[in-house]
Formats: structure tokens, sequence, C-alpha cells
DNA sequence: GAAAACCCTGTAGCGGCTACAGTGTCAAGC
DNA sequence: GCTTGACACTGTAGCCGCTACAGGGTTTTC
């Protein structure tokens, strides 16, 4: 299978599976006589289980030692285990802070109406331009 | 103001001070006779600005783009108003992948529960594995 | 024999910093 | 006067996970 080939049945990027072979997440597959890479059914299900992990948010750091958790399955369930804790955790923070910001930038857009039409200056500026002079900042509460 | 102070007084990191004024976001302030930076006040507040939008996550172009309005304060409001509008829909378009993910990874460690004690084969590798064979997958199921 | 479509390697770029290396300057203590 | 330490400067490289070239070779199709 040519390199476009695996491409498509994966709907990975060509050159990002350069990327994970030069990275060491694939291996290099086999050549044919002309250099042209030559991918086996093998390829294929490592490069979905890397799309995979990818997909849950997982650092190919991480994707690279669950790898190695397959190669070698004895037993390193608590490791796994241990790794896709990590990768919640991180998801729920930044969860958390997404929230937080959504809800700063529906009160600094709400600053903006009715300053429209008379000559007053923009709300959200004024709003923006007020948390460096460090007065109370309804879009910003915690700086 | 030495460069440590304004640091200090916005919590700011020195390099990161230089970086801003290097991508043309804080204006390069005077100098000492020895060459060192001498800021004054209106860095500092320049300088909070940019932290308050970078605390909302926007980014640097949109930060400069803001601040082009701060200098030359004349009805930008809808500018303004789409600025901050395109950054809440980032915001929630995230969120919302997040809150996918997170549902993914707690199904993904569910996989795991009393699979430690028997010899049998990890739950989670088991689970990430089979997405490589294209079958039905609790943690990923658009796949 | 020419064009299009594929392949190769290697390098540079993205954003927003962060971390050096290598050098200069200044204030305090001896 | 000398050393030490903390600060300053410039410039460059690294982080992540790709993405996009440049500059070349090969294969297929007309």
């Amino acid at each position: 299978m040519q390199i476009k080939e695996l491409a498509r049945a994966t709907g990975v990027d060509v050159e990002t599976i350069r990327y994970y072979e030069k990275e060491g997440l694939l291996p290099a597959p086999a050549r044919h006589g002309n250099g042209y890479r030559n991918y086996e059914h093998p390829h294929l299900e490592r490069l979905s289980f890397i799309r995979h992990c990818r997909a849950l948010d997982m650092p190919l750091a991480d994707v690279k030692r669950l790898l190695g958790f397959v190669d070698d399955p004895q037993g390193h369930c608590v490791n796994v285990d241990e790794l896709v804790d990590e990768q919640l955790s991180r998801v729920r923070a930044r969860l958390k802070s997404m929230r937080a910001l959504e809800k700063q930038l529906l009160q600094l857009r709400s600053r903006c109406n009715g300053a429209h039409l008379d000559g007053a200056p923009c709300g959200i500026l004024t709003e923006l331009v007020s948390a460096a002079h460090g007065e109370a900042c309804a879009c910003h509460p915690s700086l």
C-alpha cells in the first residue's frame, strides 16, 4: 500500500504520516525498489490507533507510551488507567476555564448594547481599558 | 520603571514583555543611558490591557486590532462587537468538543474496571485497539 | 516525449511564549 | 579597587503537532 492509499484509508494527511514515522510513532515500513514506502495492514491499524488517541486529544508522548503498552501487553492496566485519568483531568481543567471564559465574554459583549446610537464611547473598550486601571471589572473579576 | 518592575506590577514575564514589544503590541519605551528600557505608566496600562485580552484567550492579532481601536476611539463599536462575538463562538465551539471529549474519556476509563484482578487484557487498550479494526467503539462513536 | 500525479528528503513556518547563550551594567560589601 | 550577585541587553533555538513548501525523482497516461 502506498502512502496516499494509507492516507485515504485513515483520513490522515500524507505529511502527517511521514511525521509520525519520523517521531517514532509509526514504524518505518518496507520500501519498494523505487524507494516508495510500502505499508501493510498492521500500519493501518496502528495509525488508526494513533488517530483515535489524538481524537481524544492525548499528547503524542502519551500515545507513544500507550503504543508501548500495546506492543507489550502484560498487565499494564494501572499505567493505562493513570494515563487516561490524567487526560481526563486535563480536559476537565480546560473545560472549567473555558466555561469561565464564555461567561466573561458574554458579560463583556453585553456592555456594547445601546452605545451604538449616541456618541458615547464603546462600552466594551471602556470595560477592557478599565481593567488596566485595576478597577472592578465585570468581564474578568479575578484579575 | 525597569522591565522587572513592570513585570512584577503586571505579573507578566520579562521575556514576554520584550516579546510583545518585538511583535508591535507594546510600544518601544525610552531607554536609560545604559540602554535599559524605561517604562512609564501608560506602558503598564497597555500591558494590563493586553493581558486582560489574553486572559480572554484572544489571539494576539485580535488584541493588536483592539489596541488600534483604543488608540483611535472613533465609534468602532461595531468592529469591537464583531471581534468579541468571534471570540465567543470560538470559545463555544471548543467548549462543545471538550464536553464530547470528557464523555468519551469517561466511557473509556470505565472499561478498565474489574479487569485488574484476573489475567484479562486491559479493557482500555482493547477498546482503543478495536477502533483500529473499525469496530463499534464506545469511547469514540463518530469515527 | 511531455504532462500530470505521485513519491522522496529536508527545512521552515504557525502561535505564544520560554529558555537559553553570550555579553554588558550596576550596587553592595569587603 | 575588586568581587559577587542581580539585573539588563540581543539574538537564536525550542516547545507542540502538524502544515507547507522547495527541489528533486518516478510512474502512468496520453
